[in-house]
This record gives C-alpha cells, structure tokens and sequence, in this order.
DNA sequence: TGTACATCAGTGAACGCGCGTTCACTGATGTAC
DNA sequence: TGTACATCAGTGAACGCGCGTTCACTGATGTAC
C-alpha cells in the first residue's frame, strides 16, 4: 500500500519518460544519458532505478511513449475531416519546416529508425511495432479513399515522408531543406490523388 | 623525405578509412572505436594520431570515403546502360535484400542520415556535400530521360529510397521487409516511368 | 660495398573523463493507536 | 486530536568500465659518406 498518492511515482515516472523521449530524438539513443534525462525532469539521477531497471528499460518504454504521440498527432491532424483532406494535412505536417526544424517532438521513425539496428531486441521489437501501426494508420486512411493496393501505398508513402525529413535535415542550405520537402509533398500528393479532392 | 616508400603511409591511411567506413555504418558514429577500427586494420590504436588529428577528423574523412563508393555504385550498375535502364537497375540494386541487409557496405544516407545533426560541422558539411551530389546524379539521369522537374524528382526519389532501406532495416518479419521494398520499387519505377521500357 | 646515422610509422602503457549503476541515507507522507 | 512508527521516492557520493588521447619507445627503412 503506497504511503505516497498513488499516482505520483507514476506521474514521475511519466515526466522522466517525455524527457526521455525528447532526448532520445534528440541526441540519439547513445547521446541520452541517465544523468541528463532526470536533471531534465527536475530530479538527480540516484532515483533513476527507482523507476526504471536500466538505461535500456528506459529507453524501451520511451519508444513506446514516441509512438504514443504518432497516434495523437495522427488523431489532432485528422480529426473531423474526411479521409482525403486528413491524410493531406498529415502529409503537410510532415513534411513541413515545423517537423524537420524539431527533431526532438517529431516523428520518431525520421529521428531514430537508422538507429534501431543497433539497439536491444527489447527497443527494437517496440519500434518496430510502433512504424508497423503508423504505416497501419496510413493504410487504413488509403482504404478508406477506395486506394486499390492501400497496404503498398501506405508503405511507399511512409517511406518517402521519412526519407524526405531525413534528408532535408541534413541540408546546409535552407532553401534546399525546403525544396526537398516541397518535391516530396508535390509528389505524394500526385500520386495518391490528394492535389485538390 | 619520406624514409618509407612513399605511399606506404597513405594505403595504411585507406585501409584505416576503409574499416572506419564500414564500423561507421554498422556501429553509427559513437560506436565506431578508435582502436577497434585501428584492429581491423591490423594495427594497434596508438598509431591511429599518425594519420588522423582526431577520432572527428576520421569520422569526416570516413564520409567522403564512403560517398566515393557511392559514386562507383552508380557508375557499376549503370555503366553502358541506357538512362531508364540504368535508372531502373539502380533502384533494384539499393531497394535490394542485399543492400538492406549489408548497411557497413551501403549507402551512408539510410545508415547514418539520422545521426548527422547531432555530428560536429565538419562531418555534416561532408554528408551534406555527397548527399547533395548523390541527388544530382538521379537528377542527371531524370534530365536524359526527359523528365520535366528531374531536379524535384530525383529529391522524391532520393526520399523514397532512403525511407524505404530505413523502415526496412527495422522490420522484424523478413516477409514485412521483403513488402517494403517492394512496395517502393513499384511505385518509384511507375511514377518514373521504368516500368518495362 | 659497408657502416653509422636519421626518420617516422607503429607499439603499448597510462591518463582523464563521462556515464551507467550501486548503495547507504534522508525526509516527507500516511497509518496505527 | 496527537504522537510514534513504517514506507519509499528521491539524494548524492562512490564504483568500475570504456574510450579518446597522450607519450616515451622501438625497429624497419632509407641516406650519407
């Protein structure tokens, strides 16, 4: 029985997660550091395995908070709209200066998934998970717009929105960061008939 | 005046810069160790200053490095081929199991795009300079092929195929893997116009 | 041709620093009576 | 209502390890004479 409100270790527990997953995006799985994560969330870092069995547990739990957020965007980008105009706000969410210039609160599959090969089963296993559901989300709204393959076309999409914030992140030049977004847009939305209804 | 024959120094330099490419790709830049990379290259980690003023340095001279190999990949796989036949065996060979399953010996961008703006000036200049002329040559090959915006569709493609290698590599279930890049060289040939000729 | 010397790529031990993890503790809160 | 006790989230110092970097050295090779 705790002798603590017993939301509050779970409240911590949470804040210590965002942070986490900020930092993740941030620096990279190999740039977050126990110490960093828990100063960020207000707290040292003796604590730390009061809430989490070790760094890789963290960071496990981080990827799943990430994709959390996926979920939520998806949801606040789409809301109340149909499937066409939804799928086309998501699309300009993505691929717009916004997302590129904030690695930190982005997409995790853009700042992270080159990462992946090289982390625990356990972190791997839930990122997978997590882009599986997000290229799922992405089908669903394909189906929905009467796509005839929509599982392939969800898949291609996913792959050139990630590619194309990938690498504009890595532009020196900012018009280039931007003209590569704008082709990327002009042609996903070409190709899956989002142009203007 | 060098005592040794004088270009002892600088194949040891690229041997070094070799192993350094690959650990770079397989390891992401903060697993690549100096004195592993030095004992792949079957020296001990001390001579390591010999050659490069810091781990930094290699890490940059790495990246130009491996982007030298991408420019003979795409000569290897093109060469004597007719742009849209080119084009097409090209994308074939990076939307490959192979090249999903061989990162250390592939393209940097879908192994290390990621990593690149959390790396120091010198190393994301570098990438940035061969990512940059990467997309040129897609778009040199659009242009011979007649295509309206080559420079907009080779930064699509460039997207694509990048985003595709990255989600691929995260799959757990090869047939998911397999899907992928499937998906991807359908519509990319099809939006390209590579289709059968 | 032979011998002494200079060069310098490469060796291997040692350094400091950062970071994940451990651990004895503290002090705020809730419970028992 | 008030007091003694139990709990446990959070503290802060200490640990060990890996890694980038330094440095005194070695020994193979080429040059000078």
């Amino acid at each position: 029985m705790a002798r603590y409100p017993s939301d509050r270790k779970q409240q911590t527990r949470e804040t210590v997660l965002r942070h986490a997953a900020n930092q993740l995006r941030a620096h990279g799985p190999e740039g977050v550091s126990v110490a960093a994560v828990m100063k960020d969330a207000g707290l040292t870092h003796g604590g730390f395995y009061a809430h989490f069995s070790s760094k890789d547990a963290m960071v496990a739990a981080a990827i799943e908070y990430m994709f959390g957020n996926v979920r939520d965007r998806w949801a606040h980008e789409t809301l109340d709209l149909d499937p066409a105009t939804g799928l086309a706000r998501y699309v300009d969410w993505y691929l717009s200066a916004a997302h590129r210039d904030a690695p930190a609160t982005g997409c995790p599959v853009a700042a992270l998934a080159a990462d992946m090969p090289r982390m625990s089963a356990k972190c791997r296993a839930a990122f997978a998970a997590g882009a599986q559901k997000m290229t799922a989300m992405f089908a669903q709204a394909l189906e929905r717009l009467g796509h005839r393959d929509p599982a392939a076309a969800a898949s291609s999409l996913a792959a050139e929105l990630v590619g194309a914030v990938s690498i504009a992140r890595l532009a020196t030049e900012p018009q280039r960061a931007d003209a590569i977004l704008a082709a990327s847009r002009r042609s996903i939305k070409q190709r899956l008939g989002l142009d203007a209804g």
